[in-house]
DNA sequence: TTGTAAGCGTTATCAG
DNA sequence: CTGATAACGCTTACAA
């Protein structure tokens, strides 16, 4: 920055204004242009670590995605902040719970900002961190529940996790709130835990199909089926949620619903930015449609 | 720090001192204690932005794991390097290659050092920068090609990935130099391409397993056998490598070989901080035998 | 054995 | 409109 200000003839604090594009500040454009030449000529790179010394934090922003389904879903989200972050400037980590170190590592980081994604999920204030996207979650649930329903189900379980996630707990309640929405009656939960004669018993109590949390879910179901001779759709119609990859490779082949993540991640971007909203608009939930449902 | 010096009635540089255990320091242990003590009673916590500002570099490693395939083996090194570098205070941050921001985050980061891991397996000088682990791995896939033939295998294909990248390419080249080993002819390639109707091809070439060069891979084996008609092990025996987590929940549920990559991550860290590499002594790879072979 | 002071690269305040 | 200058919190010669 020294060497930028001496070439271009100005101060360092001239050069700052400049390249920070620095509110209240009027400087001529010949000034400008001069900094901004010298800047580019000298390959000036702002020394981030300084910045964030002075600043007090640097401009990264840490995604704790520990215990979240790594699925299509969380890719796009991320994908949208990457987006919209990088944009503005502003670095993104996404930490997936990789041990103490990591944790180590994004304290010594200093983040301007840190979105905890299962923590939001657990709060009350969650529309401010997410970019709304918890709370279009019935709303895609709703499509999950369709798709059966269009293919003749009206008796259909929600595949839940043995352990009591509260991540999971709150999807639940949206997959319960979907059914309600849509006249269907209270779906009876259908726990995994590895017991392969669980869905089997689903059947007798005239059960015909099977929304599962996650894909993970949805695969321990199908799973399940095949160890006890059962067949999906055939015996029992089986759909994920999140379109992860070994989903596809899954035989039969996973039927599983993909969201518009990218823009909800836009979208908290940008709120965290403090920027407006701006066009960010998601698009529905869509239905992978494949063999299993 | 200036607060630690005031307490404790000494100088800043020599909280520095004490708290850093600088070498050619000597500081009577009276006073030592006395800012130990002070250190921990205000809660002191050095601050690591300024402090990687002073030094030219955060105490921050990155792992570069972006093509990497994400099984226990990768968790595994990790669990490793996060150990060691825990230990010496460092902070391990891994990149999945989650886009630009990302990229941006770890430049501005200014890590003491990053691993990247892909880069080193295509590069000569391997060994110092991943604790051995590529050097042991014919050795391991020894181990996997052994289940195979401890069942009566002689005839095996590999299974490939139609891209071609180069760190899958060197692990081909691993399985080759393994089946040279047991006296094996040289196995054919299985070029996994989605279509289905390869694996039966392979069969009408006499070949009786597969060995997959990941788990990813084995998975699709299975998927096109069955697509096919054909099912593992009865018509193809189908092993994996890398353990995955969903590779346990297909059906038939994936054969596979778990490394003890957690002595290589901690190697890895060893070699990287300039410590001896200890104790970390690798234990060898284990067949996990589910189903397909 | 301990303290002083320079400096790491920025940004922001305040005079000119 | 521009330039000194003072922080930010730490490390490390060098002095005492």
């Amino acid at each position: 920055m020294r060497d930028v200000a001496a070439a271009s003839g100005v101060s360092q604090a001239t050069v700052s204004f400049v390249l920070n594009d620095a509110p209240g500040q009027t400087i001529p454009a010949a000034t400008r242009d001069r900094v901004r030449r010298a800047a580019a000529e000298l390959g000036y790179r702002p020394h981030s670590i300084a910045r964030a010394l002075r600043e007090g934090a640097s401009r990264i922003v840490v995604l704790e995605a520990g215990g979240l389904p790594r699925g299509h879903n969380l890719s796009s989200f991320i994908a949208g902040l990457d987006e919209e972050l990088g944009a503005a400037g502003f670095g993104l980590l996404v930490a997936y719970g990789e041990g103490v170190s990591a944790q180590a590592a994004i304290t010594a980081i200093e983040p301007r900002a840190v979105i905890d994604l299962p923590a939001v999920y657990a709060g009350p204030d969650r529309d401010v961190a997410d970019g709304g996207w918890i709370d279009g979650m019935v709303a895609h649930r709703l499509v999950q529940l369709r798709h059966l329903m269009e293919r003749g189900h009206r008796a259909i379980a929600v595949a839940v996790p043995a352990d009591d996630d509260p991540f999971l707990a709150l999807m639940a309640g949206q997959v319960r709130d979907a059914a309600g929405e849509l006249g269907l009656p209270s779906p009876l939960p259908l726990v995994v835990d590895g017991d392969p004669e669980k869905p089997a018993g689903l059947l007798k109590a005239g059960v015909t199909a099977v929304a599962a949390l996650t894909d993970d879910l949805a695969l321990s179901v199908l799973a399940a089926l095949a160890d006890t001779g059962l067949s999906a759709p055939g015996d029992l119609a089986v759909i994920g949620f999140d379109d992860t990859p070994h989903g596809a490779l899954w035989r039969p082949a996973l039927t599983t619903v993909r969201l518009d993540a990218r823009a909800y991640g836009r979208r908290t971007a940008r709120t965290l930015l403090g920027l407006p909203i701006g066009d960010a608009r998601p698009a529905p939930a869509r239905v992978i449609s494949r063999a299993s449902a």
